[in-house]
DNA sequence: GTCTATACTTCGATAGAC
DNA sequence: GTCTATCGAAGTATAGAC
């Protein structure tokens, strides 16, 4: 299955030293922004030398890619887990309002803006997360009597996604105004539809 | 009021080729995102030799800085426009729903991650950009009997924002499932709130 | 299997010519 | 007031030594 294209050697993908470098890539996207994940940046926080890098990873793309499908899988498991335990609708919120995931994210999606190979793979784990949630969240509702016409599972859940990533953004960059009322509102409304589960 | 601490000497603000490397810059931005934002390939795309990008701005900050300022200020006295001719719950939407305007936020949330100057800037853009929305909010909702108690304004404003904001990522990627669905509740459900507006 | 010496490209920035 | 010649640093990537 080696690609006959590049003669080019890689190394092993048990290797402690190429876990190393991913741990360090991810570290310096969410500390100083993807631009700041350059080869010789992640060697120097990994301490180690800058063609290891591209030893481990083809291409600078190669390495954005496997960082973001680690912590992708990483999220999907966690949030299939999180649903089949209990799929209450303080459970699916929680899963959103994950600021570290947030920033993550729109690393990522701002990097999708112009580069290809990311774009799909960003694409794929989007449309994932998005129907493992949806489906919990359709059965949620509907368990707690809010019909489709009132508010269609989608909507609710865009919803959900697009208020979470704001208030993960607007933390990052300091501007925190109305984000107490809100998450206390979420909160509320929550407790109302899913007593069961109110405090956890 | 020229800064001693520089003694290099910048072109003229209402310089023709000023104008024409900050559209060159913004196009870039949204098209590749702000990595490929650089001295030389602003300064090929408006036709231009690089260098000049240094003349007419000190650093590269500088230019991203002028860039968000611009269509900044551009985008609040728009808001204000709006707002003080008709602020309807629609309008207040349709501020918000810019799938370009919000591509442009991104990029520059994502590069305030690494670049503090901008960071402030930003801060201080988003704050207004807040307060003039809630005010009109504040009121619409207040004038169609909706209680701050059943849904705080800030609220309502936050999910505005964050919605508007999911719809114009995920278009960006390629995934719109449910964007429809959404586009269309939310119509219903003003038209239902603030019926003298339908059609506009 | 692991790492290093090195090539070549692009970057931001400045000093100085017109 | 406008633009260009040029520099040193940083970027990705490869070929080859251990």
């Amino acid at each position: 299955m080696t690609p006959a294209s590049s003669p080019r050697r890689i190394g092993a993908v048990d290797s402690k030293t190429r876990a190393r470098l991913l741990d360090a890539a991810e570290l310096l996207l969410l500390e100083e922004g993807y631009a700041a994940v350059t080869s010789r940046r992640v060697a120097a926080k990994a301490g180690l030398k800058p063609q290891l890098v591209h030893y481990y990873f083809r291409t600078m793309d190669d390495l954005f890619l496997e960082v973001f499908r680690r912590r992708a899988e990483e999220n999907v498991a966690r949030a299939e887990r999180a649903i089949a335990s209990d799929g209450s609708l303080r459970v699916l919120w929680q899963l959103n309002d994950d600021p570290r995931g947030a920033r993550f994210n729109i690393e990522f999606v701002a990097l999708a803006n112009h580069r290809k190979s990311i774009r799909k793979e960003i694409a794929r784990y989007a449309e994932r997360f998005r129907s493992a949630q949806l489906e919990a969240l359709t059965a949620a509702l509907s368990a707690r009597g809010v019909t489709e016409e009132r508010l269609p599972p989608i909507v609710a859940l865009l919803m959900m996604t697009g208020l979470s990533q704001v208030l993960a953004l607007e933390e990052a960059l300091g501007v925190t105004a109305g984000h107490d009322a809100t998450r206390s509102f979420i909160e509320r409304t929550i407790a109302g539809m899913d007593p069961a589960s109110v405090g956890t």
